[in-house]
DNA sequence: ATAATATGAAACCATATGGTTTCAAGTTTG
DNA sequence: CAAACTTGAAACCATATGGTTTCATATTAT
């Protein structure tokens, strides 16, 4: 029940190998060994940063027989694009506008406070 | 001349006090007094935060006498919105579709590889 | 049953990270 | 000029992080 990740979106995704690991398991569901055998580091290592992933959402892992296999799960990543969308309005232009009218869930909650407010 | 930065975004934006230094850079210029009484740890402690933030190319910084002005430089965001773009196709829905036509340069990047390809 | 395979846990290590305090140096201001 | 202010650099410290090797356990194959 105790849902506190230790691990966030943020910290999973600062490390290269982990956003590594999240592109290789994006497509392919795949076992610890078969995974590893991609990076030049011990299976253990990418084992843990596969826990750290894990523990961060991003994968979630199945026992098959006496394999375990990973495969991203990559609705986490909804929080990183949020926090981007604050700074969108930073790089203002007519496609942003665009897309900020399409994604806005209410018409009032498109803020025309950017650079170039039209 | 030597750009290669010691700090990326990805590491840059993973620290959570970082990530408060960016929103309250974001709409105002401040010095770097101002800045940390915003923050329960040392000016030098908040000194070092804006210098990895400044490393990734996230934050500038403007000498005015003898006080230094930081304020947001959101480019190097881009970095990462083109990153999470990636996995945008896994949370494939109308709006979505809608953005990537809108988005891309080519029409010919569209991939429509998500789950429920139309 | 025994051997081989697949994995995670544990102990350990070097370096990075996030914080502190102290100090030196460049601006104002009085 | 001297005092006060604003800042970064340096030295230091505890803990986190990313890696290793070794070991125990569960599953599959012979």
């Amino acid at each position: 029940m105790n849902s506190a990740p230790k691990h966030d979106v943020f910290q999973a995704i600062a490390d290269p190998t982990r956003r590594k690991l999240l592109r290789l398991l994006a497509d392919q569901e795949m076992p610890v060994t078969a995974i590893s055998s991609h990076f030049p580091m011990s299976r253990t290592a990418v084992s843990k940063h596969l826990r750290v992933l894990a523990e961060a959402g991003l994968v979630k892992d199945k026992k098959i027989g006496r394999e375990t296999r990973y495969h991203l799960q990559p609705e986490p990543l909804r929080e990183l694009k949020d926090w981007l969308a604050y700074y969108e309005r930073f790089w203002d232009n007519k496609l942003n506008l665009l897309k900020l009218l399409v994604e806005a869930d209410d018409l009032d909650n498109i803020k025309p406070t950017g650079p170039k407010s039209l």
